[in-house]
DNA sequence: TTGAAAGCGCTAACAC
DNA sequence: GTGTTAGCGCTTTCAA
């Protein structure tokens, strides 16, 4: 069995209360024998039992993270700066894959309660279908939605304003002087999709574009951007623009013009969104919308622990702004 | 406060023994009372608490992982699938990042420790520095070094067949009529880097390859991959092929010979190590050593399970063969 | 300043 | 089959 306050007590000749007031920081112990705990719990190798003092506390120090698919290359960006930011704090984070389907994540959402995190931060998989896990949840918990939101849920969200990224992006290829425009994205299933749609409506209308070809509405995958690619290529002509709603879709489209022979950024520009680790090896290096993912974490856990502090709050939604990364995709690198 | 088991107990009119009976599946309890409870317990909105639970247990149910860098876009695939082979056993997963920093990987795995997980799993910064870390872990608890070990350290070990991996790279640009070729890849800092250098001197030393360039080491990245083409092409002359220590190097390499006009495969052959995502959307596709994930991850739980039955098994090294991909950038597609 | 003791929520002897 | 109770390891009153 490991070692516990007990044995370090005993063998410094002290009580339990006081080997735990000297070895928990607390509260006053003279000097003298505070040393004499110390000295046991160090020969004997002595470590505190989280469990013990969470179950003592109430208080986890952990707090729980869904993430709708750990794979999907840019959730590791954002995993990473949380728990970063978490760490600083000497909170621990407990990850949890949704696995893309919102019944994984509301099992999933259930396990983190069982273990009494002390707040929760969701990706949700769906706009819609993710409601259920994130009220079930919030009826117990402070929750934040990170990145993406349940449509009409009231609750905190931190993220990047997806809108005004796709507008960056749409400026920016007129600005080059795209006058045709099409939109490669996903089917607006979650809040990411849905307002990078809408970004890109408004940005067009706004800005007086033509939109080429039907918008393109798949997944957020390599896969579908080749198919996407396709499409395009097999309609009468191409537009002057692609702008897409992930890099991982741009990087497929880029990868579809490249064997059909199709120039970028001379035939066409093309843009994508995340700035993921690879937009910028890709080939043509891809002009894109960076996220600044350690604001989006330390926010999210600002906002989570003004959240902890007081239940009552109003909901914040907090939409950060996204920068644009010109790159040779759109020939504004020579 | 939330709901206990006590509030059940009472509502249906039981003892909390009879409760808990019925709420964790043990023992037999009468139909009616078992009914009276589940009701009362559904009707309160009771949820178990883990943490007392694993206090009363000794066991969490729960297994820290320790990744060197989450965002390196090769462990995001292991993690993924060791959450999801752990979740079928109904665990879950701790996740941590030593953020590269074998101090960081102590600290962490010491927090894991307090939290009491049932074991631990861990991907090694350094072949040498993280020593002090799997000492300290495994004299209280189950180790499994996963896709890198520690140099003489006698653990149980699960990953990937480095030097039959890139023995399979230099075998495949042989037999396609590589005469000479360099290699790139990382300092053998960690056991992968080491592995697969050893490799690559024994695979090129059988076949008889000349090697052309010194061995350029830097890290995995794809800046290095950059950095190593450019020493390349500042060489005398180019080799047959380039064979690369993971995806990201051969990327950065693929970059900067597409920038410097060198064709793939037509002027120099490339290949890479990992498939990762993007390997195969890389211009042109990238020839790859594919490390099964899923068969890595089961194998991994499958050791730490054996570990935690009988302390005293043997350890275990298991290496898993990897498998080419042949993608255009050694010509092999058409 | 220190110690004794209660109790966090749960489960498993042990009694009945 | 059911209830009573001890106790997992820890912190924190409450007394001394």
């Amino acid at each position: 069995m490991a070692i516990t306050i007990k044995d370090v007590a005993g063998r410094a000749g002290v009580s339990v209360a006081t080997a735990s007031r000297v070895l928990s920081g607390g509260r006053r112990v003279s000097p003298e024998l505070a040393d004499r705990v110390r000295e046991s719990a160090r020969e004997l190798g002595y470590r505190h039992n989280a469990v013990a003092r969470a179950l003592r506390h109430g208080r986890t120090s952990s707090v729980g993270m869904i993430v709708p698919e750990i794979g999907n290359p840019f959730f590791p960006s954002l995993v990473e700066a949380v728990e970063r930011t978490l760490s600083e704090s000497g909170r621990d984070l407990l990850l949890c894959d949704a696995q893309q389907d919102p019944s994984v994540e509301l099992r999933r959402a259930r396990t983190l309660m069982a273990r009494q995190v002390d707040g929760l931060i969701v990706i949700p998989v769906s706009a819609s279908a993710s409601r259920a896990a994130l009220d079930e949840v919030a009826s117990r918990l402070p929750v934040i939605q990170l990145d993406r939101f349940v449509t009409d849920y009231l609750g905190d969200w931190v993220g990047v304003d997806d809108a005004l990224g796709i507008s960056l992006a749409v400026e920016h290829i007129a600005a080059l002087g795209s006058r045709s425009v099409a939109f490669v994205s996903a089917e607006p299933e979650c809040s990411s999709a849905q307002q990078r749609l809408r970004g890109f409506t408004e940005a067009t209308q706004r800005m007086g574009l033509l939109e080429s070809g039907d918008r393109l509405l798949g997944e957020f995958s390599a896969g579908w951007g080749r198919a996407a690619a396709q499409k395009l290529l097999a309609g009468p002509s191409l537009p002057d623009a692609v702008v897409c709603g992930n890099d991982e879709i741009a990087v497929g489209l880029l990868g579809e013009f490249r064997r059909a022979r199709v120039r970028v950024p001379d035939d066409v520009l093309v843009t994508g969104f995340d700035d993921i680790r690879f937009a910028a090896l890709a080939d043509p290096p891809l002009t894109t919308i960076r996220q600044p993912h350690e604001v989006i974490a330390s926010e999210c856990i600002r906002l989570l622990d003004a959240r902890m502090d007081d239940a009552d709050l109003p909901a914040q939604r907090i939409a950060i702004a996204p920068s644009l990364i010109a790159r040779e995709s759109t020939g504004s690198v020579s």
